[in-house]
DNA sequence: ATGGTCGCGTAGCGA
């Protein structure tokens, strides 16, 4: 292995496989990462085009449901350990977490795909819904903290961070996703010792990875930053960018949301 | 502009 080996892990909300399988499949041939968090899938494992998939040369763990949410892990180096869900309530049924461990030729790197809840209306059941995920995400990323691995939580968070992290922090003032409970919840994260790895290699402002299908978001570029990586800090000194690959989301039948990359050191 | 646009599944919900 060269000294100067790479890895790269992308997360990316593809708002329903099915529909949007031409524009990953473009994707993944033109970038090539390594490891893909998916969201949204919306769909059943048994529904999911896995052939097409592994014909790309990856791995494939899904956690899916009928409609609605759904996660999964492409990989092209071999997947164990996969866990599905998290742990917390048991009345739970969504679909938004997946977690293995990937065996790359170095040291193992184990990899989560997360879909957070939306949490909107702030007024209804979705709402405290979303704080208990985000409380039990955070038990378990500290569990997973304690294994000192080099660890990748990505996915679709659903937090504006910052102001700068949206168009018009006006226009989001009563939305679950610049709540400052939500806000609160995912610094909360980053205290247990998880890196936001945007922020590290990068922290500029107006830099979006999701823009409303509705009103011309995209043309005007009225995005909002949702889509992350928290990084171990076994992870997070290996890191060397993080970019958003905004030519996806300008493709015809585009996902409103646009895949985000992590380059490491292997 | 209390709309606008997608994807689910085929009415109306979720985002």
């Amino acid at each position: 292995m060269p000294a100067d080996a790479d890895f790269s892990v992308c997360t990316y909300n593809v708002n329903s496989i099915k529909a949007r399988l031409p524009n990953v499949v473009d994707f993944l041939r033109e970038a090539a990462p390594d490891v893909v968090c998916l969201q949204e899938i919306k769909c059943v494992d048994e529904a999911f085009p896995r052939q097409e998939i592994e014909d790309l040369g990856y791995n494939v763990a899904t956690h899916g449901q009928k409609s609605y949410n759904g996660v999964a892990l492409l990989s092209k180096f071999p997947l164990e350990d996969v866990r599905r869900g998290l742990a917390g309530e048991d009345t739970d049924e969504q679909a938004r977490y997946i977690e293995a461990v990937v065996l790359t030729p170095g040291a193992p790197w184990r990899v989560a795909s997360i879909y957070l809840p939306n949490g909107n209306p702030v007024a209804s059941e979705k709402f405290p819904y979303k704080l208990r995920w985000m409380q039990r995400l955070a038990a378990h990323a500290a569990d997973l903290l304690a294994l000192e691995e080099r660890l990748v939580l990505a996915g679709d968070y659903n937090v504006i961070p910052r102001d700068g992290d949206c168009h018009d922090p006006a226009a989001w003032q009563d939305d679950a996703l610049f709540q400052p409970q939500t806000r609160a919840s995912y610094r909360t994260l980053q205290n247990l010792g998880l890196v936001d790895a945007f922020m590290a290699v990068d922290g500029r402002e107006h830099v979006y990875t999701f823009w409303d299908y509705q009103a011309g978001a995209w043309a005007k570029d009225h995005g909002i930053r949702i889509d992350h990586f928290l990084l171990s800090p076994e992870a997070a000194d290996r890191l060397r960018a993080c970019a958003v690959a905004r030519a996806a989301r300008g493709k015809e039948k585009a996902s409103d949301h646009a895949p985000v990359i992590a380059r490491f050191a292997l």
